[in-house]
DNA sequence: TGCATATATTATTATATTATTATATAAGCG
DNA sequence: CGCTTATATAATAATATAATAATATATGCA
């Protein structure tokens, strides 16, 4: 069981335009650094602080091919991110049952008084 | 289409350890603030700040009952995101099958030169 | 061996997030 | 109406994150 702490830090780490799409693209397939500086809109440091952070979280990993840099996805809960992130949400959640206003249903919390 | 700022966005005002308990706590149910108070670990005024960014975002809303503020959730991707969080992965992906140490495989990055 | 290429690291600055403290609002009750 | 309860807002201070600029490392090739 996750602490909350940790699902927090997993979704911090994601939560950045340029890491989403890193890993975006990771999804699908191996690319080495210089791949991302032609589609990535950010300095060739910056990218490298990003794959960083998200290779020393566990996100991906890479391997050497010569003087490239091939990074690839390890972690499955990403893609499992990713395609909520995807998904297009037609409806609101069903509002409560138990709405005191309307007198139906019982509303839940345990409160002081 | 989302854009990838708007996706670090959503993943951005979830990622904290106090908002995903509020969230976790609304998956069962309606709660007011007290509620929350009774079970989170942070002062009234910072739950109540969480509330506020949750529902400025429109992640959550509320119904007044008297002067309880009854929070609910509202975006249906929250409990999938939360799902996710949840769940336990056994395995890592797999690893690619390009590896050009083993020369099998291609390597899909369009590289220059 | 020395140069060019590919990528990383470090330091710095700018900005955003967070918790805390103090104060405000708003509703119901006596 | 004034008090109490429930909750929010605002100001501040502490901390974390992010981008930039400058520099370093490491590999292959001539």
């Amino acid at each position: 069981m996750r602490s909350r702490i940790k699902k927090a830090e997993i979704l911090k780490i994601i939560a950045h335009p340029v890491r989403i799409q890193i890993l975006e693209e990771l999804e699908k397939g191996v690319k080495c650094v210089s791949d991302f500086e032609e589609s990535i809109e950010a300095s060739q440091p910056n990218v490298s602080q990003h794959l960083g952070l998200l290779r020393r979280c566990g996100f991906i990993d890479y391997y050497m091919d010569g003087r490239l840099r091939c990074y690839f996805l390890v972690d499955p809960m990403v893609p499992d991110l990713l395609k909520i992130l995807r998904k297009e949400y037609k409806d609101s959640l069903p509002a409560p049952a138990c709405c005191p206003v309307t007198k139906k249903g019982t509303y839940p919390g345990n409160r002081r008084r």
